[in-house]
DNA sequence: GCGCTCCTGTAGTGACTGCTCCATGAGAGA
DNA sequence: TCTCTCATGGAGCAGTCACTACAGGAGCGC
């Protein structure tokens, strides 16, 4: 089959009705994000939004791709820590990043979150996009803390993983509640917590089995 | 003006109203919860919604207060710590009981936070009444840290406090869209990172300024 | 110019939205 | 039993919901 032909103009559209519904949906949820809000701020009427879109849910689904691929390239363009740094200065240098990161490309992170709390009974294809997008970078942090840390018990990595994409999270919520609350600082102190704990772990593993 | 009187008959269905729409709007946030869904849920027609609240912003805020009100008295029943224990025992101690109340009365946080993502234009007044509860507790538990841990700055207390929260709303976000998950390990590693980075930035001070 | 596909505009579908009106039933105090 | 208020039932308001049918303009390869 052939390469089905595009007009520049086509995707300029898709785009513009992306960032509309990505606007919208962060405000409102899924339910409050309705084909003629996006339709008005687009300024595209809602047959091309259906032109390009099979419905509400493959638009919804779209934005979380879009926002995934945008913090995903983002996190490919992070500059490495110095070779010589610490384990604390690693993880510090890291969530400094992942702080500017998240801030930068809020869509993502607000829509997913926004799409696990809302547990409608009818799963939607959205929602299971963000969670395997996110299981992508789970798995990814993973490895890093394991390699940071090898003195700790996979379960113990887990649950450190676990404990700062938490935080994150949490913290996001926060800023976006409050405005003017200063992330940076927040991010320093968990990253501060997260070694700190980490190294307590690994303390209490070689008191319980001496080599 | 005398008390105006009321049917037993009348606080029952107040309560399976609460109860339908507190289910609903957990399950598909503000713009999702219909009077028409809540109306088939609680049995009752929607006409004895509008008698009993003023319009829909006004019965999820009702929602969340009393959904506020449940985990509140939960918190108010908490037992002590032992008057002997460390700072480390009374912080996994207290934790340990906030998870058990977050999973017993799971209402509270997930209607809050969801709230808090959407940031729809006009301010919902449900979305208030949660920001103020909320900050009552806030203010309550920066009092215990600063008692706790008495060598830190305030705004490394407020930090603190953050972070605790923070992390808190994460792992519950974690718990809902992963329900095999078990929280109570979750939140020890939490008790354990927030007592480690107290001790870290405790030690930092003094470092900074010896006496 | 021609033809062909991409994309947009108009006008609608039936179902549902928050909300109101008002008649009627049910209970409690007298 | 009589009243009087509390509470419910049902019908219906204008407006919006997701979504569709279809005609026609716009840009492409030729």
């Amino acid at each position: 089959m052939p390469h089905r032909q595009q007009r520049a103009n086509g995707v300029v559209s898709r785009d513009a009705i992306l960032d509309a519904a990505a606007k919208i949906a962060g405000e409102r949820g899924y339910d409050g994000t309705s084909i003629k809000l996006v339709s008005d701020l687009s300024g595209l009427p809602a047959s091309s939004i259906y032109w390009h879109f099979a419905n509400k849910d493959d638009l919804l689904a779209a934005v979380i791709d879009r926002s995934f691929k945008a913090w995903s390239t983002a996190l490919d363009q992070a500059e490495p820590a110095p070779a010589d740094a610490t384990n604390e200065e690693r993880m510090v240098h890291g969530l400094r990043q992942e702080c500017v990161r998240v801030m930068t490309h809020p869509d993502f992170l607000r829509l997913g979150l926004m799409l696990l709390l809302e547990r409608r009974p009818v799963e939607a294809a959205a929602r299971r996009r963000f969670h395997d997008s996110r299981m992508e970078i789970h798995n990814r942090v993973t490895v890093g803390y394991a390699r940071m840390f090898p003195a700790l018990t996979p379960p113990q990595v887990r649950q450190l993983v676990r404990l700062t994409f938490a935080s994150v999270d949490g913290l996001f919520i926060a800023a976006i509640s409050e405005p003017e609350l200063d992330l940076t600082a927040e991010f320093e102190v968990l990253g501060l917590a997260i070694v700190s704990a980490a190294r307590s772990l690994t303390a209490r593993n070689l008191a319980a089995a001496p080599s």
